[in-house]
DNA sequence: GTCTATATGAAGATAGAC
DNA sequence: GTCTATCTTCATATAGAC
């Protein structure tokens, strides 16, 4: 009953992740869906039972998954300067990543008339690191090691601070890739701005 | 040889500016900009050569307009904390508005096929704010208020700071716009984060 | 499920009168 | 410049055979 080789139903998902992707929507046709597949356009239609049940499983799908699968390691143990670095290392190579800001930017164009498919993007990626560095600032001021207020807000004005430098100009498509170099560089600045401004001691190790 | 009434092409454009930030550039048809506008299609073909100019032209006036018009108030004089609170909250208030998150959404999801409105918006909007917070900094750097290594940087970061609890989720179009009061919290807390962690002491005045 | 062929409608753009 | 009417193309979706 199964298909030995590629199911035709994957073949369909991953011309249609790519075309959206590329092209968004309204520009990409059933058509091109089907040709890039390499089936007939019948075919995707007994998959998907239109455009928007095709849109709305594909893009759902691919928001969970490429945000999931590479936020979801294991967090470090360490030094908050240390977690700080580390969590902020991955966020942003998460989310300056070329196929991130692409589904982005197709999710948001299309956040009007699919705006579950923005809380699915929000909750997966964005919101749930959010969430964790949360749990990591409300620690360490249960620890006295710092004082927080709102860890949640403070979270986001961190995710944001040091993505401030590069996100807009990447997610509008100027500007090139920072280096590992320059991201290391004003990531560690931005650590170090926050810890000292939060009343942070080095020598309470 | 002026008409005395509005003259036609300003309605095509504020029909073109309405139809264009509601659905962006595909679902918007020529025909509905005609009937919007309350002229005949050819009307619209006689004043912009295609839908592509329409469209350029469009959105490019309004990047400019919304931005420069609302960002370039004078720049005020004061203490670093009272500058970057009142530069601050001028730029939440510009970026968070409804109309200027409708107009980023259309920018970035037409940003592969009209890569120069992306430049326009970009230039007139956060890259001009950030360099002219960039020029505070330099300038308090200069006076030794405060050690600040790249002042564009640091602006940036600034900016994506104070921004970051409520950038994303709006623009995806989920949750409320803030009240004053949480702006003004979160704001002054940023801004004391700030000063704290580059070493400004507030004794110096 | 899978294909070829087709119905239906919409949208960009143009022709030609005034 | 402005209008009505039309041409042409293309995209969604379906029908019907295998």
């Amino acid at each position: 009953m199964n298909d030995s080789v590629v199911p035709k139903r994957d073949l369909i998902v991953a011309a249609a992740r790519k075309l959206f992707l590329e092209g968004g929507y309204s520009t990409t046709s059933m058509d091109a869906v089907a040709k890039e597949a390499g089936v007939s356009k019948n075919t995707v239609y007994a998959h998907f039972h239109n455009k928007e049940s095709l849109f709305a499983g594909v893009m759902g799908g691919l928001c969970q998954q490429s945000c999931n699968t590479e936020m979801e390691v294991p967090m470090p143990a360490g030094t908050p300067e240390q977690i700080l670095n580390a969590v902020g290392k991955k966020f942003l190579h998460v989310f300056l990543a070329p196929e991130i800001l692409a589904a982005m930017r197709v999710v948001l164009a299309e956040s009007t008339q699919f705006p579950e498919l923005s809380k699915t993007f929000l909750e997966a990626g964005p919101k749930g690191a959010q969430q964790r560095l949360g749990g990591y600032f409300a620690e360490w001021n249960r620890q006295g090691l710092l004082t927080v207020d709102d860890p949640d807000i403070l979270a986001a004005q961190f995710l944001g601070m040091i993505k401030g430098p590069y996100f807009l100009s990447l997610l509008f498509g100027i500007g090139e890739q920072p280096t590992e170099k320059e991201m290391n560089h004003s990531l560690s600045q931005a650590v170090e701005i926050f810890l000292i401004g939060l009343g942070y001691r080095v020598d309470a190790g």
